[in-house]
DNA sequence: ACCTGAACACCGTTCAAGT
DNA sequence: ACCTGAACACCGTTCAAGT
């Protein structure tokens, strides 16, 4: 047993919220989210589950406390520098897609979150947000088209962060393989394309498709002129 | 209290894996899925709630079937048509998307569960896989590429049904707005362009990024002749 | 084989008592 | 204001007993 604290306040706070979220995250790396629970929060921090409660509500506040701590590995130095004019956007983007990817495949938990919380009390997430529209407006995209764009492209990277969890036999059907012949002949041909080639028990099925699904998504920035859209510039 | 049944064995089995499958989606679609619990589903069964476990692993288990069984409410019936040479593929693909899209909004948690599932044991997502596939093959789209677009669309329709259920103030920054003004900018040129009007609490940021990254994703397809790809033929 | 009933090992959360 | 300790209302799951 470690020394037991005394029952009253203490003189200095054993508790806040940037402890909170960062026991919260080593324990999510070193045992994984299952392992993320208030009371091994608290016994990381050598207190009782319920003195967390003096700091956040409940664990859904820790989880919207993680999910803008982990924001900050998401990379928007390309973008900055696209903004600047020193970059292509295009490339900026790819190389923000990738890290957002890579981000949140190593918190799967995170990404509903991110999904659908609202912005506001995110402070790092807005600064990333800001980061791409201010790229965006570097583009010949017309105004009015480059929010879609980044939702798109955050909700492409979102699915594509779940892929990189997937077990290497997703798409293995043993028996009753004559039953879907097209889809074999897909899966033959993506592994004859020299994809198949993932370290151990990786998904070899995430890479490629991301990059593929990438390019598509960025097509038509990096053009100076803005481009014909639906809406002219004098309505609304 | 409604007639409790004897300890052992009944004549006839009181629960089935249909059974469960069924009650189950009935509460979460009454109740929400913070409502299904074995418990609530043994109740709606009228049985204990351990004999579910005579007939499913587990909730793991459930999740699966209950994930086999949505599947069955995703549109394929363009896909067949377009396979058959009577539709364009691209217009097949788009109805698949969205009829996708809509199903899995409505069932948000078992999103990571498709995500990261093998089709293995799933054959309605396997016959769904098939349809998309035969439909890619009347396309001009490489075969080694086909598998990858089919999970670049997917990926990108799992985390735009996270986007249909997010609240209407996700972009709200209420205080701060001048620290991020690209952002802001692109919300106001967002709403200029009309699609702000959404139906009472609905996020207004969904239908519309949803349908320009479709339209993205679906490009290069309709053509009759196989497309340039980095990788040959005779590579691999 | 397939049910009941009791029990287990957890969860997140609340709250009075204490300083 | 901020902690402890006890308690609460759940969870999913296991298992002996019963037919």
């Amino acid at each position: 047993m470690p020394t037991p604290r005394r029952r009253g306040r203490p003189l200095s706070p054993a508790v806040t919220r940037e402890g909170i979220c960062r026991a919260a995250l080593e324990i999510a790396a070193e045992s994984g989210y299952e392992a993320l629970t208030m009371a091994r929060i608290a016994r990381r921090l050598a207190v009782a589950p319920s003195a967390l409660y003096n700091h956040i509500r409940g664990k859904d506040e820790l989880m919207a406390l993680l999910q803008d701590a982990v924001m900050d590995g998401v990379s928007t130095a390309e973008l900055e520098r696209a903004a600047r004019g020193e970059m292509a956007v295009s490339e900026a983007l790819r190389a923000w897609a990738r890290s957002y990817r890579a981000v949140f495949a190593a918190h799967p938990p995170l990404i509903p979150v991110i999904a659908t919380m609202p912005i506001a009390g995110a402070p790092r997430t807005q600064e990333v947000y800001e980061a791409v529209c201010a790229a965006l407006a570097r583009t010949g995209l017309p105004p009015g088209a480059h929010l879609a764009r980044v939702i798109a492209l955050e909700s492409f990277i979102y699915g594509s962060a779940y892929d990189v969890g997937a077990p290497a036999d997703i798409f293995e059907v043993a028996d009753a393989a004559e039953a879907v012949p097209a889809l074999q002949h897909a899966v033959s041909a993506f592994r004859d394309d020299g994809h198949a080639a993932a370290p151990s028990g990786a998904n070899p099925y995430a890479d490629a498709p991301f990059e593929a699904g990438l390019d598509l998504l960025l097509a038509g920035l990096d053009t100076a002129s803005p481009q014909p859209g639906p809406a002219s510039p004098s309505s609304g």
